[in-house]
DNA sequence: CAATATAATTAGTTTGCCTAACAAATTAAA
DNA sequence: TTTAATTTGTTAGGCAAACTAATTATATTG
């Protein structure tokens, strides 16, 4: 077998098994993972001086399609994490921001995240974990551009993700 | 903030953004991922010489609990890719192994998995994409230990996987 | 203004995993 | 040698996270 294929191998078995990883999977401080991902999403979108997060803008930034923003926010709009309001310019749009409790509980999950990852960051070095980031990020381009190209033949732009 | 948070941050990031890449959600050739899975974790039991595996083995290699087994061969017994057979020196145990079927669409989609990650070593260059491999690697080892650590303290062993 | 497009929601489904409860078979104990 | 305990796999049911299709409300355009 080549050494090339033989590395194609060794990738594929490491993504396999890292998949199984469940730093993602975790619950934090009740509530699901899917939920905190939205949180530091919208915490991120707050970061900047334009206006709060509208679910179409939330959903490209996350990946996903609009239904399942809707279903998040209303679990976190239940337990009062986050906040609907309408845009008086266009009332068809709902903007979403992080009520004072939503603001608190998203720091607090940010910094156990962060924590965990210090860490890996100890544990693989300054250097390798730089380095880790770094080919990750261009895995990601490499399948997201493969993806892209398999199922919408010449589309572009939208790499914005959170 | 200091660097090593900054970092920290870095691969956080690194790490939610590529969750999301579907280089595994993709069905292949019909199946569904985690059928196929199964069948990478069974063609891998049959090259050594030893009898095919038990339900509980493959269990054990995919670190998923035994119904999810169950579950997922009955659906590929139902493709016809692979048969169940008592073990008659314990009866309690099935084994499993690939049709003549399920072998050739083994192969098929493992030739299709290796391709597509050919194109990522292509991507990434040689030295880079061995190196990914082992970081990856390290980082699941150390990810399943501080679960580990965290579950169930002061557990040791059974640390084979698929 | 009528037709069409867009934003969000509702309803229902799929995938992948889990736990709880159990039957059958095996092993250990009385 | 029955009885009790354990192991192996299965069934049933449920939950999380995503999806598609259809609906409602509002905007935009011909």
């Amino acid at each position: 077998m080549s050494t090339e294929t033989e590395t194609a191998q060794r990738l594929l078995q490491a993504f396999m098994q890292f998949k199984r990883v469940e730093w993602h999977r975790r619950s934090v401080l009740g509530y699901k993972p899917s939920e905190v991902k939205l949180l530091f999403c919208i915490l991120r979108g707050e970061k900047t001086d334009s206006p709060a997060l509208k679910v179409s803008e939330i959903s490209q930034l996350l990946q996903v399609t609009p239904p399942t923003v809707t279903q998040l926010i209303k679990e976190l709009e239940a337990s009062g994490l986050v906040e609907r309001s309408m845009d008086p310019s266009d009332r068809r749009s709902v903007r979403i921001r992080l009520t004072q409790k939503g603001f608190t509980v998203t720091k607090q999950a940010r910094n156990e995240f962060v924590n965990s990852f210090h860490g890996l960051v100890e544990y693989l070095g300054e250097a390798e974990s730089r380095q880790l980031a770094d080919l990750l990020t261009q895995a990601f381009r490499y399948f997201t551009t493969k993806e892209a190209a398999e199922n919408r033949p010449s589309v572009q732009g939208e790499d914005e993700r959170c």
